[in-house]
DNA sequence: AGCCCCTAGTTGAATTGTAAACCATCGATG
DNA sequence: CATCGATGGTTTACAATTCAACTAGGGGCT
């Protein structure tokens, strides 16, 4: 440790949990990818259908679209591009701005997310929410919550058709973690 | 939800939950990686480097690296690829396996972590650490430890320099979270 | 209108990551 | 000691991601 010792080092025990975190975030997401990847798909791919899945008409903006997955523009773009060619999603330019671009989620990407869920909130079950007692989980929660908002102070999920009108049916929304 | 509801899907909360640490991972790991960027590094690397830094030598086998810090082996061959370019690290055949490779970090190495750690541990502090009270934090890490644990049991950090000797000083390791 | 700067999204090249095939060695076994 | 399956690591080809332009439309101001 020598002279560098500074207020900001982390203690022994800090830098225990925080080992823990980083290893084992690591490994969940390896094990949710591998969860997918019978479909050809990945988690990100996943959690941008999934999101669209509970917009309301299952469509939205790219832009919202990034940042409520935390992606970059450019990565959605991308993304979006793969998944338009398997057929799963559309673009539709938005009438009340030209330069803007929804995503539609088409039939049948409706019907490949309601296949794929089920073993995607299986993996998520099993690697995590099953693997720590309620509080535990509710803990890891609050924290990562706290995180969140404190990285990206008023982040929200974009209006979903989960609110009010989830049982309503209407639009299905895979209504599980999807992600 | 239709009639797919089963034991499997997540209740509202939990989902929240999840989706909490979704992404607000994804938000902490572009925190960090962001504080690496001046340095032309990225988070993966530093945790490569940090764990050779704070092995005895400075050397450790390429498995073990790639098993400490959740990455591949043929990720870890690239990444050890482009830190032997950069003059961080040394490729050394193992004299008592040789199949195996012993990544070695040069004097040059380890001045490059020493002089990143600071960097980086002031981003894991302030945007994790600090952001939460002791107790969620102590919290956040037993349930990773849980889920690591769980999804790999018996993960242990390989033999380090940090156990006893840390303070003896002779390998200079990176004290801190480094990662 | 004309200007300016900002936001939305795309593009394509350069980096980085993944997957599968591959070579060499190990080490148990017959 | 020859064989054979498993392990350690690299390579290659390809897929995904980033990064830095770039196009185009907003929208305030003069």
């Amino acid at each position: 440790m020598t002279e560098l010792e500074s207020p900001t080092w982390l203690t022994a025990q800090e830098q225990t949990f925080w080992r823990a975190y980083l290893r084992g975030s690591r490994l969940l997401e390896n094990e949710l990818n591998s969860a997918l990847d019978g479909f050809g798909v990945q988690l990100t791919e996943y959690e941008l259908i999934s999101m669209l899945s509970e917009a309301p008409g299952g469509r939205l903006r790219m832009s919202l679209l990034a940042d409520a997955i935390v992606q970059s523009r450019s990565r959605v773009t991308h993304t979006a591009a793969r998944l338009e060619a398997r057929g799963w999603v559309r673009r539709e330019s938005c009438l009340e701005d030209k330069r803007g671009v929804e995503l539609v989620l088409t039939e049948s990407g409706r019907q490949a997310i309601e296949d794929m869920a089920w073993a995607h909130v299986k993996s998520v079950r099993d690697a995590l929410v099953d693997a720590l007692t309620p509080e535990e989980f509710a803990a890891l929660g609050h924290a990562m919550e706290k995180v969140r908002e404190h990285l990206h102070p008023g982040h929200q999920e974009p209006a979903s058709a989960q609110q009010a009108d989830c049982d309503a049916d209407g639009d299905r929304a895979v209504p599980d973690c999807a992600s």
